[in-house]
RNA sequence: GGAGAGAUGGCAGAGCGGUCGAAUGCGGCGGUCUUGAAAACCGUUGGCUGUUAAAGGCCCGGGGGUUCGAAUCCCUCUCUCUCCGCCA
């Protein structure tokens, strides 16, 4: 969420950054500024009845005191005319700051400078590309025949105990899965982050913090008798640790990672990219967060991306870095890179990571700050998060671009001690 | 699920309906002392809003009410603890 004195500071700034994300509404600006002019303005009208109405209520407790019960009578009697201009002010005041609020919480964020011009993915900046595109026989299969052939993952047992986009893996299909989050976590746990193991249901503040309400809400699944939602990322539990926090300076960055399964409806997404592993309602990965001053974000940023680098570079997948273009990211985001793997028998790219900086966005939701140690000033703290991975499109790419001539399929060796065994077939 | 108790500043813990944004202790920060540290002593130490700065306003779990005046009284919700029941 942006904040109102910002936008009233930087107005022209603030709606070329909605123009760039491709944001209609830009009217909304000059609304807020609008409401806020006139929200102070009741603010300090209301502050100032406030202000009599304590004044006439600490001398009418000393006039008692001294015992001039009738002086004190007829003070009192001014009473319910200041009380009634405030109720009056008080409504005006919250009705006001309702709408400004609404208004406030339907603006992206900003995006950052270095943000390619675009309105879709076709505009996102190819930042660099690494590693082989692999040759594969002419026998190859898509992932889907080979989940299917080895019986690894079945995606019609798992429609018949819950719905479609629910797989059951087994076997070697649960095994690889097993695998793949402890690689991720030790690498993780290895680069400074702090395992967590967080709740998979989260509360309204949780889910609005972070920015999944009321934006998104159709995407989550819904425990309505608690009010509770299914987490779609481990981003919305594990950033909710520090709502409502004043961190130190000295104690950041702050690095967490967590795992854990991740639930989307994924509601008016169907059609034929959607086949095999592309698109699930239920998923497992390994997210990775920080909470880090303004003036480290992006440096930070580059370390989240130089991470995920490594881990593809593990896997012996061919990866892509995109920028993207500011019509194509995110509500919250500021700056996106998306990673892409090569899916070789599909012939495409598949979306298996998205590192982004929120800057204040979050944070501003949040209210989560921290005290600098030099000034003492309490300021928004920058939130960056990223997927170090999500499971189903990795396994794709790994079952499609390590399936031999003869039809098996060899896996990378940085997993052969965490899987047991270095090959399906 | 049933019965009872409670929710106050970073923590612990006071708080007759007015002088309480809140005692006291611990912790934190600054200083004196010291070669340095500890101890001792002195000072300081919440958040939000507002302003050039102030003044002012709001916040004692959340929401509502009574009153000239509420941390203190009433209602309600949430959470925590104890006992009982159920249970991985």
């Amino acid at each position: 969420m942006l904040q109102a004195n910002y936008i009233a500071q930087n107005r022209d700034a603030v709606v070329a950054g909605l123009q760039k994300k491709h944001f209609k509404e830009t009217d909304k600006v000059d609304q807020i500024i609008a409401i806020d002019e006139k929200r102070r303005k009741v603010k300090y009208d209301l502050d100032e009845v406030l202000a009599q109405q304590n004044s006439i209520a600490k001398e009418v407790g000393q006039l008692f005191a001294q015992g001039k019960r009738d002086e004190a009578d007829v003070l009192k009697a001014k009473a319910p005319v200041l009380k009634e201009q405030g109720r009056v002010l008080q409504e005006q005041l919250e009705g006001l700051e309702k709408e400004q609020h609404e208004l406030l919480i339907s603006l992206p964020n900003l995006p950052h400078s270095s943000v390619p011009e675009g309105r879709t993915p076709e505009d996102n900046e190819v930042v660099k590309e690494v590693g082989e595109i692999p040759t594969l026989a002419d026998t190859a299969k898509p992932h889907w025949e080979l989940m299917e052939q080895y019986g690894i993952i079945d995606l019609a047992l798992g429609t018949k105990i819950t719905g479609a986009g629910f797989p059951v893996y087994i076997g070697k299909g649960a095994r690889l899965q097993r695998a793949l989050v402890n690689f991720f976590l030790d690498n993780a746990i290895t680069a400074g982050y702090k395992e967590i193991n967080p709740p998979l249901v989260v509360n309204t503040d949780s889910a609005t913090g972070t920015g999944q309400l009321p934006d998104k809400e159709g995407q989550m699944y819904h425990a309505t008798i608690d009010d509770f939602y299914l987490i779609p990322t481990a981003e919305v539990p594990v950033t909710n640790i520090h709502r409502d926090d004043i961190l130190a300076e000295a104690d950041l960055p702050i690095k967490y990672c967590a795992y854990s399964p991740c639930f989307r409806r994924e509601a008016g997404s169907y059609g034929k990219d959607v086949r095999g592993l592309n698109r699930l309602h239920q998923f497992e990965k390994v997210e990775i967060v920080q909470f880090q001053t303004p003036d480290k974000s992006y440096e930070t940023l580059e370390g989240m991306v130089k991470h995920v680098e490594g881990l593809l570079q593990q896997l012996e997948l061919p990866y892509r870095i995109l920028r993207l273009c500011g019509g194509d990211m995110s509500f919250a985001s500021a700056l996106t890179y998306d990673f892409e793997v090569y899916s070789a028998a599909q012939k495409r790219w598949l979306e298996v990571s998205s590192v982004s900086n929120f800057e204040t966005f979050q944070s501003n939701r949040l209210k989560t700050r921290y005290k600098g140690h030099e000034d003492k000033k309490t300021q928004l703290v920058h939130t960056l998060n990223g997927s170090a991975l999500a499971l189903p499109r990795i396994v794709a790419a790994l079952l499609e671009n390590h399936q031999t001539a003869a039809g098996t399929v060899r896996l990378p060796k940085a997993l052969h001690s965490y899987l047991g065994f270095e090959e399906i077939g």
